[in-house]
DNA sequence: TTGTATGCGTTATCAC
DNA sequence: GTGATAACGCATACAA
C-alpha cells in the first residue's frame, strides 16, 4: 500500500505538505493542494492510523468492558456508547468478562498495551482492584452500572436502591406483605442496592423483614441467572406462609422464577405477582407482560461515553463525578392484588402505566 | 509511561535484549533474563502495542461490521466471533451500519486506516461494492449471514432457502393452504431466499402462489421491522380469502405481526398460525411460544472468525469458501391446524419438537 | 507557503 | 548471548 511518501513523490512535494493537506493544518497553496489531492486520488492513498497513533500518542479508540454483550441491557448501553463515540471520531472495542475478575484483568492489561484513549468499565467486583492498573498508567475510566469502593472516579448508573424501593412499594400498595426478593451475587453493587431498596420499602411500610424471603444468587450473567432464579423461586415458595409476590432483581432471574411458578402450577398474577428490574427492548416484546423498573440503558451508555470524552478533551476536569439516572416504573399484568385483598392500585389494566422516578 | 529503553537502561542491557525477553525469542543468559525481568517489574513496564504494530504491520485486531448490535441474532454471532478471536490473541471492533451503505463505506475506510488484520462483514447490500475497497487494500474479509454477488469470497451463513422451505412445509403439513409470507427489504439476500424457499414449498405441494400474500418490508433492522411487520400483517389479513397462517421472515416482523393479530382479535394459533425465522436466546424466553427456524448464530460467528483467522495465518488459501450451516425447526404453540382441518402434524404439544435440517 | 530533521516504541538484520 | 543500526508511517518543531 502506498504511503505518504509515495504521494509526496508523485505530487512533487514533501511528505509534510501532504500531511498538511490531509489534516487541513497550516497554509497550503491552492495549486499545491490540488496536485496533492490528485496524487492521493491516483494512488488511492489511505493514511495509516498506526503511524499516526504512534506519533500523536492518541489512538481514538475507546474500550467498553462488560460482563456479556448478549445481555440486552448491556447491548443497549453499548449502542449508546458507540453512537457518541462515532460522532466524535472514536471507535469502540468490546470486551466480555463474563463477570470474571481474571478475565477483566487480562483485558485491561491488553487495553493498556493497545493504548486505548479511555475505558468504560462494568467492574466484575466492587473492590476496584482492576482500576489501579488503569490509574497507574493514567488511563481515564468511567465506571458503568455499578458502584465501586474508590470514590474518586467517574461513574454513571441508574439508582438501583430507588428503583427497588419503588418496585417493592408498588407491590405493597397492591396489598402484598409477604414479598420475596431474588437478587444476584453479593459481590455486585446492584444486587446489594436492590435488596437495600426492598428492605427500606418494607420497613417504611411497617412490614417485618423475613430472611427466608431474601435470596442472593451465585451468578451475574447470561442464562445462568435464569437457573439461579428458578432455584431461588422454588426455595422461597417453600416458605410458610408462602410469599404472594416475588421481586426479581433482573430479567434473567425473573424468567427463571416465572418458570418455577409455572412448573409449580401458580398463576401470575392471580396466585403470585412478579416484578423485575430491567425491561426488554421494546422490539422484543410481542406481548409486554412483566411489571418492571426500566433503566435508561441507552442513556447510561451515552452519558458515560460523553463523560469520558469530556475528560479526554479536557472539557471536564477535577474530581470524579457520579451520575445517577432515574429509572421508570412500568406497571403491566404480572403484578396484581394478592388473593383475598382489596385492590389499592390495580396493576392489571390494559394500558401500561408509566411513572418516572426522581 | 516507561518504554523498552527505560527497562534496558535500568537492567543495564540493550533494548534488543529486553525485546527478546518479552517475546521469548533468541537465546538469553539466565542471569540477564532475571535482571531484565526485575527491571520490567520495577517499572511496571507494559509493551506498547502501537509501536509493535507499526513495526510488524499487524494489529491483531479484527472488525465485525453488522447492521445493529442490539439484534440478538447478531449479538450471538458477535459472541462467537469474540470467543474465537480472543483465544488467538485478537481483539474485535464492532461497527453498526444500521443497514446503510454509506455508513458501511465510512466504517470500512476507517478500518483500512486502522490497519485491522481482517473484517467480518454483514453487507448492507448484495452489490458487494464495499468489498472492492477492502480487496484493493488486500484486506481479508469473510461475509456473514448474506449472499453477495462476487463469488470469490469467503462467506458463512445458514441456509435461508431451506429453512423457509421447512417452515412453510410445516404449515402445509398442518393443513394450511393460504399462507402469507412477510419478509424484509428486497435488497437483502436473506429476504429473497426466504421467499424463494416459501415459493418452492408451496409449488411442491401443488399450491398456487398468490402475490397478495407475499410482502417485502422496507427496513431490515431493529424495531422498524416491527412496524413493518405490523403493517404487512394488516395488509395480508385483508385479502379474501384471508390467510390462515403467516410466515414472518424474522423475529421483529413476527412481533409486529403478532400485535396486528391481537389488535384485530385473532387468536393464535386457533384463528391464525404464525411461524418465524430466528429464535430468541433461550435466556429470554420465560414461555417459549413461537414456532421458529433457529439459525446457529453462535456457530456462524465462530466459523466465520475461524475461517478469517485461517486465512490470516495461511492455514487456508485458494478460492473463497462458502460455508452454509443447517438450521433447526422448533415447533411450539404458535402453529396449529387451521380451523375445520384435520391435524396432520400437531404443533401444539406441550414439549417443543426439534428437527434438524440437513 | 513549503521543507528538513527528528523521534514516537518496537523489532529485523547483521555484527560481534 | 548480546548490541548497534535502521526502519515501520506519520507529525511536531523549527527553518527557510
Amino acid at each position: 500500500m502506498s504511503t505518504i511518501n509515495d504521494v509526496a513523490k508523485l505530487a512533487g512535494v514533501s511528505a509534510m505538505t501532504v500531511s498538511r493537506v490531509i489534516n487541513n493544518s497550516g497554509y497550503i497553496g491552492r495549486e499545491t493542494r490540488s496536485r496533492v489531492e490528485a496524487a492521493i486520488a491516483e494512488l488511492a492513498y489511505v493514511p495509516n492510523a498506526v503511524g499516526r497513533q504512534l506519533r500523536s500518542k492518541r489512538t481514538k479508540m475507546l474500550a467498553l468492558v462488560l460482563s456479556d454483550i448478549m445481555n440486552p441491557f448491556f447491548t443497549t448501553i453499548a449502542r449508546g456508547v458507540e453512537d457518541v463515540a462515532r460522532a466524535q471520531g472514536f471507535s469502540v472495542m468490546f470486551c466480555n468478562t463474563d463477570e470474571s475478575e481474571a478475565e477483566e484483568a487480562r483485558y485491561l492489561l491488553m487495553l493498556v498495551q493497545r493504548q486505548v484513549d479511555g475505558v468504560l468499565l462494568v467492574p466484575a467486583s466492587t473492590s476496584g482492584k482492576s482500576l489501579r492498573l488503569l490509574s497507574s498508567h493514567h488511563m481515564p475510566v468511567v465506571v458503568i452500572d455499578r458502584r465501586i469502593q474508590s470514590r474518586q472516579i467517574d461513574s454513571v448508573r441508574s439508582d438501583s436502591e430507588a428503583g427497588a424501593y419503588t418496585l417493592t412499594q408498588h407491590l405493597i400498595g397492591l396489598g402484598h406483605r409477604r414479598i420475596a426478593v431474588l437478587t444476584g451475587r453479593r459481590s455486585v453493587s446492584t444486587s446489594i442496592d436492590r435488596v437495600a431498596g426492598y428492605c427500606r420499602a418494607m420497613l417504611d411500610a411497617g412490614i417485618e423483614l423475613d430472611d427466608n424471603l431474601v435470596r442472593y444468587g451465585e451468578y451475574n450473567y447470561g442464562e445462568y441467572n435464569q437457573v439461579d432464579g428458578n432455584r431461588m423461586a422454588r426455595e422461597v415458595l417453600a416458605a410458610d406462609p408462602r410469599p404472594t409476590a416475588i421481586f426479581a432483581a433482573n430479567n434473567f432471574i425473573a424468567f427463571g422464577a416465572m418458570r418455577s411458578l409455572r412448573d409449580a402450577g401458580f398463576r401470575v398474577p392471580e396466585d403470585v405477582s412478579i416484578v423485575a428490574f430491567d425491561d426488554l427492548p421494546v422490539a422484543w416484546l410481542s406481548d409486554p407482560f412483566m411489571t418492571v423498573v426500566d433503566q435508561p440503558a441507552y442513556e447510561i451508555g451515552r452519558r458515560a461515553a460523553e463523560l469520558l470524552l469530556s475528560r479526554l478533551d479536557g472539557t471536564i476536569s477535577g474530581p470524579g463525578r457520579e451520575v445517577v439516572l432515574p429509572s421508570e416504573l412500568i406497571v403491566r399484568r404480572s403484578s396484581g392484588a394478592p388473593a383475598g385483598q382489596s385492590v389499592m392500585n390495580p396493576g392489571s389494566t390494559a394500558e401500561a402505566v408509566s411513572l418516572s422516578l426522581a
